[in-house]
DNA sequence: GTTTTTGACTTTCTCTGACTATAATGTGTT
DNA sequence: AACACATTATAGTCAGAGAAAGTCAAAAAC
């Protein structure tokens, strides 16, 4: 279908990803072999490998730098998506915690992946913020440490 | 894995800490071995074998000079204690990385909850926030965690 | 109107070399 | 032997060049 290049650039990371679960790239490299701006690669993988998606990125520059993509690998993984999408952009306490203990329950995280979250999204760690940010950065902790868990089994 | 010159003087420490917990070299020769400027083995040990990172160095100039790099060991209470307090109100992503990356190294604690803290704390999960509040809240949740992961004494 | 593509600019990490600092050793003088 | 001084052998510091990757906004394509 459409040929695009950040098609043709999402498939090749996609491809690599298939065999190891894992891909490292160069981005000069990459975008070299490609024939397009490296900031290209940027503009696909915040586009298309993002969290939501089931990705984690790591990134080093300098000499010797490199991209590193990780997929994660879930599972649970309906639980957790689910989880991840129903904290949405904003979530409050109660409701936070109430996702935590839920997954808790399920046997999605264990106890002291649980509780480990539960004092992250609480109020009183988000106390240097002023109530009406609190929600969206709860959030945000709350599905980045989702998919890490999920990033850790194996 | 990224084969820079730095990385690989890294691997090399890391190995030879690996036995013994302390390792003693002759820098220059150490440089002389890997064909590269004595000072790069400098950058190396100042760039990750920081206190911050678990490690004292000593050395001596001179004839007979020598570069020591010790590992360091504290025991995890007071290691989390010592976290806590280093975080202080404000703390930039690159120090609450490594500090939760040397509890890891340092067995105070696991690979799964250094996984969740890692990802609580990385700026992408604070970015529903202007930059300059990031760190304040940062210190804040990190402190939070580490606290709940102590009460969980394992 | 949204997604893609680009390039100028920024930030971070690495590597080097010239210069500095310190310790040990040698050499000559009293 | 004791002292001073020079020489040599290390290690440390710092600034600058180079090597990636990141950001952002505007242009282009859909």
């Amino acid at each position: 279908m459409s040929s695009s290049l950040s098609s043709q650039i999402t498939r090749m990371l996609l491809d690599m990803l298939e065999k190891e679960g894992t891909t490292e790239i160069r981005r000069n490299d990459l975008a070299q072999s490609l024939g397009c701006v490296p900031s290209q690669i940027n503009y696909v993988i915040s586009s298309r490998f993002t969290p939501e998606h089931g990705y984690i990125v790591e990134s080093r520059r300098g000499g010797g730098g490199y991209v590193k993509i990780t997929r994660v690998s879930l599972d649970s993984p309906t639980a957790i998506m689910h989880a991840v999408n129903s904290a949405g952009t904003s979530i409050d306490p109660l409701a936070a915690r109430s996702c935590i203990l839920n997954l808790l329950s399920r046997g999605v995280i264990d106890k002291s992946g649980a509780r480990l979250m539960l004092s992250a999204v609480d109020d009183s760690a988000l106390r240097p913020l002023p109530t009406e940010q609190r929600d969206a950065v709860r959030a945000s902790i709350l599905k980045q440490m989702l998919l890490a868990y999920g990033k850790d089994d194996k």
